[in-house]
RNA sequence: UGGGCUGUAGCUCAGCGGGAGAGCACUACCUUGACACGGUAGGGGUCGUUGGUUCAAUCCCAAUCAGCCCAACCA
C-alpha cells in the first residue's frame, strides 16, 4: 500500500474500497488448510444468505460480529477460516422467478406466463440464469462491511459438492431408515402448490367467526332421536372453519359430560351431506369450550388427525391441493375454499342448520413465503425421523459440549427438541435438489440411489422404466450440512480434519429450528462430533421505535445507504455496541452518526501525531534503535508521570478488550475503545502531550514516541471493529514493521505491511502503574476544579488567574512543584505564590481544595469577578459536603453497621468522615468572607 | 395455557449488594495551532409499584402492574 498524505477529516468513502481490494488482491483472507505447528485454527461457517437477497441489517450485525471475532483471532496468529457461501433459498427463489416470468408475457391461455408454460427443464435454467445475475450482489455488499471471508472457499447450496453432499446423507438416511415415505396430514400451501414444514407456517392472529351449527341426532336405526320434550335432538358444535364439515367423520364429547352420556352410541347427521356420523368419546375433547361437543375432520386438522387414527375413523380429503372443494364435496366440488364457506353458511342457514354467528379472534396458519392461508392436508410426502437424531443433539447441550449464548436458549432448543414432530423434507418445487428417489412403472417399487439407478432394486426392471421423483427438499435440508458440506464432506478433506467441529455458530436466535438443531443433528449423525463448541445468538435488528423493520412499512433502514453516507466502520462500531443487548436492538441513524463522529476524533488525532513531524515542530523523528516497543519498555520508569499513565491506561484497556472479546461481550469491548481513546487519549493525553512537544528536544521526542506507541497500539486493538480506518490510518504512520503470519507462511505468501495482520495487542503488567495513575488523576482533579471555577463564574479562558496556594505536607509540595507547569498550563495560572500552611486568609479570597495530595488554591476574587456567583458555586459545594456528611453520619451512626459491617468499610467511611468535615469547615469559611465582602 | 425477556435521565441503553453512569438531546460560554463530525462547564433520575431478606437493596427473593417474544393451542 502506498503511504499518502491524510486528508482534513475522516471520508470513508476515499479509501473503504481500495482497501479492500488490498486485502483481497494479497489474499489476506485465506485459512490455511493445515495449520503451522503450534498454531491455533479458528472457524466460523457463514450463515448462509439467501443468493438473490439483498443485504439488509440482520446479515450486517451478524458478518460484523463475526468479522471482529475472525480479525481477532486472526490478529493473534490463529489459522482463521471464515467460510462465505449462499443458500439456494428455494421456495424464495423460485417465487421470485416465477414473477419475473409472469410479467414478461402471457401463455397460449391469455394468463400470465408461468413455470409450467416453460416446462421444469427450461424453467430451472431460468432460475440458473436469475441467480448468477443476482447472486454476485450479496457478495459485493458483504465485501462493502469489510467482511474477511475467504473468497477462495466460497460454496452455494447446490454446487456440485454440496449437492453430491446431500445425496449421500438422503441415501445413507433412507438405507438407516430415518428417511421413510409416507402418507401424512400436512401443512400445504394452496399458492405455492407445496407442502410446507410444521415451521414454515406461522401462525397469525385473525378476525374470525365461530359457527354454531346443529346436527341433528339419530339412533342406530336411524330415526331421530327425540329430546324430553318431544322435540328432535340435535347437537351444537362450533367451527371456525364451516366448510371443513364437509370432511366430518365423528362428532365427539367428552365421556363424562353429563350432558351427552345419553348420546353415546348414537349418530348424527352430517347436515347438507347427510353422512351417519358416529357420536364418539375422547377425554381431548374440552367440555368448558363451546358446547362441549367437537367435529371431527381427520384430513384437515392436525388435532382430528391424531383423534381419527385413535378411534379408527375414516378419513374424507375434501379440501384439495389446488385450493378447491374435492369431489367428495359433492355439490360444493370446485369451489374455492372461501367461496365454499360462503355457499356452505348460506345453505346452512336455508336449512335452518346454522344456529348463530359469533366474532371470534383466532389464529390462522399462513405461509411464511406468501402469507396464503396453509391448510393441513393429506399427502403422500417423504419425512426424516427425527427422534434418534433429536436424542444425541439433545444431550451435546446437556452435557456441556455445546453451549448456547445467551444461555436461556437452551430452555427453547430442550423445549423444541423434546416435542419434534417427524420432518416433511418434500418440496413440490421445481428449484432445489432433486429427490434422489426412482418409481419403477413395472412393480411401483421405489429405489433411492446417489445417482440415476441402471436398475430397479426392487423387480430388477431396467432403468428406463424408472422415473425419478418430481419433488425437491426443504432448502433447510442442504442447510443443515453446511458445518461439513462446505469443507468438502463427503470427501475425507484436510480441511475437514482442521476446521471441523468449527469454532463458533453465531446467528439469529429466530433460526434456532431451521437451522440450529438440524445443523447439530446431523453434524453429529454423520461426522461423530457436534458441528460447533458454542452457538452465539444475536438480537433482532429494529428500529427505533422497537418495531420490526418491514419493506410494507417503510421503516427499513439499509445498511448500504449508511454506509455510503458514513462508511462502514461507524456502522460495524455501532452495531458491535449494541450488540451486547437482550432482544432487541434499536437502531437509530443517530448513533451511527455519533460513530461517524469518533472515526473522525480518531482520524484527527493521528493527524495531530503527523503535525507534529512537520519542519515547523522540529521535523522528522527517527525510529528508537532497536524498536519503538523496546524504547518504550526501557524507559517506561524514565518518563513523565503523564507518558506512564497513559501506557498504564492503555494496558488496562487491552485487557478490558481482550476479555469483552473472549466473554462474546462486544459492547463492553467497544466502549472500552471508545472511552479511552475519546475521554483518556484525547482529551487528556494529546492535551497534557502538547507541553512536552513545544518544550521541545528530548522531551519532543519522548512525546513523540509514545504517542506513536500508542497510536499503534490502539489502531491494532481497533482493528476488528473498524477495520478501515485503522488500516487507513496505520498505513500512515512511520516506522511500521513487516506483517508476518504463520497461516501465510504455509500458505507460501510473502509479509506483507499490512494493520490485519499485525499482532493483537497483549496487555503488559510491567506497563501499569498505579503511583503515574494516581498522579495523573490529581492533577485531573486540580484542573476540573479550576476550570469549574470558571465556567461557573464566567471568565474567560483568555484571563490568567493569580494563585496562591498552600501545600499541606512535603509531599504535596513536590508534587506541585513537579507538575506546575503542567498545571499552570492547563488552567492558565498566573502568578503562583507559595504560602506556609496555617497562614491567615485574606479577605476577598476564595478557594479551591483537594484532599489527595492536600493542596489548597487561593484566588483573590476582587478585579477579577464579582463575588456574587463565586458564593452561588460555594454555596454548591457546601451544600453538597453537607449531604454527604449527613449520609456518611447516618451510616456510622447506626450501631448495626458498625458491628457488622466489614471492618475495613467502616474505617474508611470513618476516614472519609473526618475528610468532608474538613473541607466542610474550610469552605464554610470561604463562604461566610465572601459574603461579608457584599 | 406453558416457557422466557424487558421496565434505570427527554431518547437509546450500560451497571446489578456499599451514596446512580454513558451516548444522543438540552442550557451557557468558547471559532484556542488535531478535530465545530470540536472544546469547557452545567441542568436533568424517590433505578415500574408493593412487600421481604440484609448492618446496607437499583442490584437478591416474592407479589403486582405494564410492554414484548417464543412455543402450544379451545374446535
Amino acid at each position: 500500500m502506498v503511504p499518502h498524505e491524510l486528508g482534513k477529516s475522516f471520508e470513508p468513502q476515499t479509501f473503504e474500497t481500495s482497501i479492500y481490494e488490498f486485502w483481497e488482491k494479497n489474499r489476506c483472507f485465506e485459512a490455511s488448510d493445515q495449520s503451522a505447528p503450534g498454531q491455533e485454527s479458528f472457524c466460523i461457517v457463514i450463515p448462509p444468505p439467501n443468493v438473490t437477497g439483498v443485504l439488509h441489517m440482520g446479515h450486517a450485525l451478524t458478518n460484523t460480529i463475526q468479522d471482529i471475532l475472525i480479525r481477532w483471532k486472526r490478529m493473534h496468529g490463529d489459522n482463521t477460516l471464515w467460510l462465505p457461501g449462499t443458500d439456494h433459498a428455494g421456495i424464495a427463489t423460485q417465487t421470485q422467478v416465477e414473477k419475473a416470468v409472469a410479467k414478461e408475457g402471457k401463455n397460449a391461455a391469455g394468463r400470465p406466463m408461468s413455470r409450467h408454460d416453460l416446462g421444469r427443464e427450461k424453467f430451472i435454467e431460468r432460475v440458473w440464469k436469475w441467480k448468477d445475475e443476482q447472486g454476485s450482489q450479496i457478495k459485493n455488499q458483504l465485501k462493502k462491511m469489510g467482511s474477511s471471508l475467504d473468497w477462495s472457499r466460497e460454496r452455494f447450496t447446490m454446487d456440485e459438492g454440496l449437492s453430491a453432499a446431500v445425496r449421500e446423507v438422503f441415501v445413507r438416511l433412507y438405507q438407516e431408515g430415518l428417511i421413510y415415505r409416507g402418507e401424512r396430514i400436512i401443512n400445504w400451501c394452496p399458492r405455492c402448490q407445496t407442502a410446507l414444514s410444521d415451521l414454515e407456517v406461522v401462525p397469525t392472529d385473525r378476525k374470525g367467526h365461530f359457527w354454531h351449527i346443529a346436527y341433528p341426532v339419530v339412533d342406530e336405526q336411524g330415526n331421530p332421536v327425540l329430546n324430553a320434550d318431544q322435540t328432535p335432538a340435535r347437537l351444537v358444535i362450533a367451527t371456525t372453519r364451516p366448510e371443513t364439515l364437509l370432511g366430518d367423520t365423528a362428532v365427539a364429547v367428552h365421556p363424562e359430560d353429563e350432558r351427552y352420556l345419553h348420546l353415546h352410541g348414537k349418530k348424527v347427521v352430517l347436515p347438507l351431506v347427510g353422512r351417519y356420523l358416529p357420536i364418539i368419546t375422547d377425554t381431548y375433547v374440552d367440555r368448558e369450550f363451546g358446547s362441549g361437543a367437537l367435529k371431527i375432520t381427520p384430513a384437515h386438522d392436525f388435532n382430528d388427525y391424531e383423534l381419527g387414527k385413535r378411534h379408527d375413523l375414516p378419513v374424507v380429503s375434501v379440501m384439495g391441493k389446488d385450493g378447491r372443494i374435492t369431489a367428495e364435496g359433492g355439490e360444493f366440488a370446485g369451489l374455492k375454499f372461501i367461496e365454499a364457506r360462503e355457499a356452505l353458511v348460506q345453505k346452512l342457514q336455508e336449512q335452518d342448520f346454522l344456529l348463530r354467528v359469533e366474532d371470534h379472534a383466532h389464529k390462522v396458519g399462513l405461509c411464511q413465503r406468501c402469507d396464503a392461508v396453509a391448510e393441513p392436508i393429506i399427502s403422500k410426502q417423504w419425512f426424516v425421523k427425527i427422534a434418534p437424531l433429536a436424542e444425541p443433539a439433545i444431550a451435546a447441550v446437556q452435557t456441556g459440549q455445546v453451549e448456547f449464548s445467551p444461555k436461556t436458549w437452551e430452555k427453547t432448543y430442550f423445549e423444541w427438541m423434546n416435542n419434534i414432530r417427524d420432518w416433511c423434507i418434500s418440496r413440490q418445487l421445481w428449484w432445489g435438489h432433486q429427490i434422489p428417489a426412482w418409481y419403477c412403472s413395472s412393480c411401483e417399487g421405489v429405489t433411492v440411489a446417489k445417482t440415476a439407478p441402471e436398475k430397479c432394486d426392487h423387480c430388477q426392471a431396467p432403468g428406463s422404466q424408472l422415473k425419478q421423483d418430481e419433488d425437491v427438499l426443504d432448502t433447510w435440508f442442504s442447510s443443515a450440512l453446511w458445518p461439513f458440506s462446505t469443507l468438502g464432506w463427503p470427501n475425507s478433506t484436510q480441511a475437514l480434519k482442521t476446521f471441523y467441529p468449527t469454532s463458533i455458530l453465531e446467528t439469529g436466535f429466530d433460526i434456532i429450528f431451521f437451522w440450529v438443531a438440524r445443523m447439530m443433528m446431523m453434524g453429529i449423525h454423520f461426522m461423530g462430533d457436534v458441528p460447533f463448541n458454542k452457538i452465539y445468538l444475536h438480537a433482532m435488528v429494529r428500529d427505533e421505535k422497537g418495531e420490526k423493520m418491514s419493506k410494507s412499512k417503510g421503516n427499513v433502514i439499509d445498511p448500504l445507504t449508511l454506509i455510503n453516507q458514513h462508511g462502514a466502520d461507524p456502522l460495524r462500531f455501532t452495531l458491535a455496541v449494541m450488540a451486547g443487548q437482550g432482544r432487541d436492538i434499536k437502531l437509530s441513524v443517530d448513533r451511527v452518526e455519533g460513530y461517524r463522529a469518533f472515526c473522525n476524533k480518531f482520524w484527527n488525532a493521528t493527524k495531530f501525531f503527523h503535525l507534529q513531524l512537520e519542519e515547523a515542530q522540529g521535523g522528522p523523528v527517527a525510529e528508537p534503535v532497536g524498536g519503538l516497543k523496546n524504547w518504550i519498555f526501557e524507559n517506561r520508569r524514565e518518563l513523565p508521570a503523564q507518558h506512564q499513565w497513559i501506557l498504564s491506561r492503555l494496558q488496562r484497556t487491552i485487557q478490558t478488550v481482550e476479555s469483552g472479546l473472549e466473554k462474546f461481550e462486544l459492547n463492553v469491548a467497544a466502549q472500552a475503545l471508545y472511552q479511552f481513546t475519546w475521554q483518556e487519549f484525547c482529551d487528556w493525553y494529546i492535551e497534557f502531550s502538547k507541553l512536552f512537544l513545544r518544550e521541545g528536544g528530548e522531551r519532543r521526542v519522548q512525546t513523540i514516541y509514545v504517542l506513536r506507541y500508542v497510536l499503534g497500539e490502539l489502531m491494532q486493538l481497533m482493528h476488528p471493529f473498524m477495520p478501515f480506518v485503522t488500516e487507513e490510518l496505520w498505513q500512515s504512520l512511520p516506522w511500521k514493521s513487516l506483517s508476518s503470519h504463520p497461516t501465510r507462511k504455509q500458505l507460501g505468501l510473502p509479509d506483507l505491511t499490512t494493520l490485519m495482520l499485525q499482532p493483537f495487542p497483549v496487555a503488559q503488567e510491567d506497563l501499569i502503574n498505579d503511583e503515574a495513575e494516581r498522579m495523573v488523576s490529581a492533577i485531573q482533579l486540580i484542573v476540573e476544579a479550576f476550570r469549574n471555577f470558571r465556567g461557573e463564574n464566567s471568565i474567560s479562558p483568555k484571563v490568567e488567574i493569580d494563585v496562591k496556594y498552600c501545600a499541606g505536607s512535603a509531599p504535596a509540595d513536590a508534587f506541585l512543584k513537579m507538575h506546575l507547569a503542567q498545571i499552570r498550563f492547563m488552567t492558565r495560572i498566573g502568578k503562583l505564590i507559595a504560602v506556609a500552611p496555617g497562614t491567615p486568609e485574606e479577605g476577598g479570597e476564595s478557594m479551591i481544595r483537594i484532599s489527595n495530595p492536600p493542596l489548597e488554591f487561593r484566588i483573590q476574587l476582587k478585579g477579577l469577578v464579582n463575588a456574587d456567583e463565586e458564593v452561588k458555586r460555594v454555596e454548591k459545594e457546601v451544600e453538597k459536603l453537607n449531604a454527604d456528611l449527613e449520609f456518611v453520619g447516618n451510616k456510622l451512626s447506626q450501631e448495626t453497621f458498625l458491628s457488622r459491617a466489614p471492618a475495613a468499610l467502616v474505617e474508611k467511611e470513618k476516614a472519609r468522615q473526618a475528610e468532608i468535615l474538613s473541607k466542610k469547615t474550610e469552605m464554610e469559611k470561604v463562604l461566610a468572607r465572601l459574603k461579608a465582602l457584599k
